[in-house]
DNA sequence: TTATTACGTTTCATATCATGAAACACGTAT
DNA sequence: ATACGTGTTTCATGATATGAAACGTAATAA
């Protein structure tokens, strides 16, 4: 919480042209201008600016600009530093292979779970949701598997603020739900997610651990709840294989316990 | 070519913050400041105006700097423009299945060909590039391949002031000699890179057209060069594949003419 | 304890530097 | 021809970014 707000006028003026131009696809001056009530000369000096560092390309034709894939390059850096999706990627595909379904790679950002990695489904109706985009952790089983081995203190600082929207009716409602749960996930090893985002959806995921034993990524299985049984066998053989997988990339990752703490 | 630099200091020195904690990971004001030759305070504001902005989180323990997922996640979106990757995937899926070997996507990106996605061979001696991560164009066949289908002034335009760097004896070498290059390859329909990038690395790709015949994307097959000989039955079967996806994909693209112009 | 160091943070006087109105250049449409 | 639509450049103005210095805090040394 800082005391006083005391930012940089035109570096918020350029993250915004940015984040307007990753929304819209190649925009004008004038256009940008409007939609942020700047001038365009302030614009046009803004946006040079970005040219100039390799943020945003000009259409050489129409002279309009767009962002350049700079982006893309640094998120990826960035994705990359702890070899995350390297390492997950065997695993992932053992999981794929096995199963069959789709299978995912998370971080937590924030209170969101974020999709970094992907397999995806051979059948023909499958989950698929995109790499690169983030949902609440609450409503995810990739969310509240991190979550469960997260500090008890981060979560509730994470979340006091946050709103609990229900997504369906099974959708977490509050903190206090969502503290219990993670309470049973943190003793059972894995989370469920029983179309509690996406009706029809289902999910299993296990947590990957480090050395200190919190969460650093969640592996998961998504697929068409009509497919399998909510806790039948089958669902269960495949919680079994996800959490075979997410204790040897916990291994790769230093962590060193059981499934319990 | 702009007359004047006109560029907003602050902004640049925002960017270079973003760049800096791109390369290293967590970083404090002091570090920072330091590295890029700025008072602390100057640093601190610039920060906290990212922080703000959502490009860096602060750790609360060190109360050191790093970047965010921010820049991923609109990353993403900024590849995700055109659906490319999700629709390329079909197709690099069956090209991966029959082959047995990676296959790539990539884009142009300026004079570089940047790999947006790939799916990695089965086999335990494979081809790996990282997705986010691009090269030049002229050494690769997925960018020589793209290359074949831009506009020959644009071509030039793009490497007139380029360097050409020979990282194998075979990769080429100039202009006139990328000209004439991209002349066969266009003729015939598909690029090749046999070790010109990396020894003992091989590569054919095709060009993913759009409505205008340009290039909007290349796939490819990369393998080890000792697997198969060089224009040999089994090469050249997976030029087939390849080239029929291309053409199935570039369907999707709007692009309705045959392999030439 | 008390001093010392190292860090992030905040303050504030200063003038640099970002700002937007207006003029410009170059199109395209009327 | 004329009028409007771009993006671009100029330039006088003062708002605003700046860095030195002071501050707060925590960890370490004496």
């Amino acid at each position: 919480m800082t005391k006083k707000d005391n930012h940089v006028q035109s570096v918020i003026r350029a993250l915004e042209i940015i984040e307007f131009l990753n929304e819209k696809k190649e925009q004008g001056v004038t256009q940008i201008g409007e939609a942020l009530d700047l001038d365009k000369s302030t614009v046009h000096r803004l946006v040079s600016t970005l040219r100039y560092k390799g943020y945003v390309n000009q259409n050489p034709v129409t002279q309009k600009y767009s962002n350049s894939f700079k982006l893309f390059e640094m998120g990826t850096i960035e994705i990359d530093r702890l070899g995350l999706i390297r390492r997950a990627n065997p695993y992932l595909e053992h999981l794929a292979s096995k199963t069959r379904e789709t299978v995912n790679l998370a971080i937590l950002d924030g209170p969101r779970a974020m999709y970094v990695e992907k397999i995806e489904s051979t059948e023909v109706i499958k989950a698929d949701i995109g790499v690169g985009r983030s949902y609440p952790a609450y409503a995810t089983s990739l969310g509240k598997a991190m979550l469960a081995y997260t500090p008890r203190e981060k979560v509730i600082r994470l979340f006091e603020k946050e709103e609990f929207t229900k997504f369906t009716p099974d959708t977490i409602g509050s903190l206090d739900e969502l503290l219990a749960e993670l309470k049973i996930i943190h003793r059972r090893g894995y989370a469920v997610d029983d179309q509690e985002f996406i009706p029809g959806l289902a999910c299993v995921a296990a947590p990957v651990r480090m050395g200190s034993g919190d969460a650093v990524a969640a592996l998961s299985i998504s697929y068409p709840r009509y497919r399998y049984k909510s806790g039948g066998r089958e669902e269960l053989s495949m919680v079994e294989l996800l959490m075979e997988a997410a204790k040897r990339l916990s291994a790769e990752f230093g962590y060193e316990g059981g499934v319990n703490d």
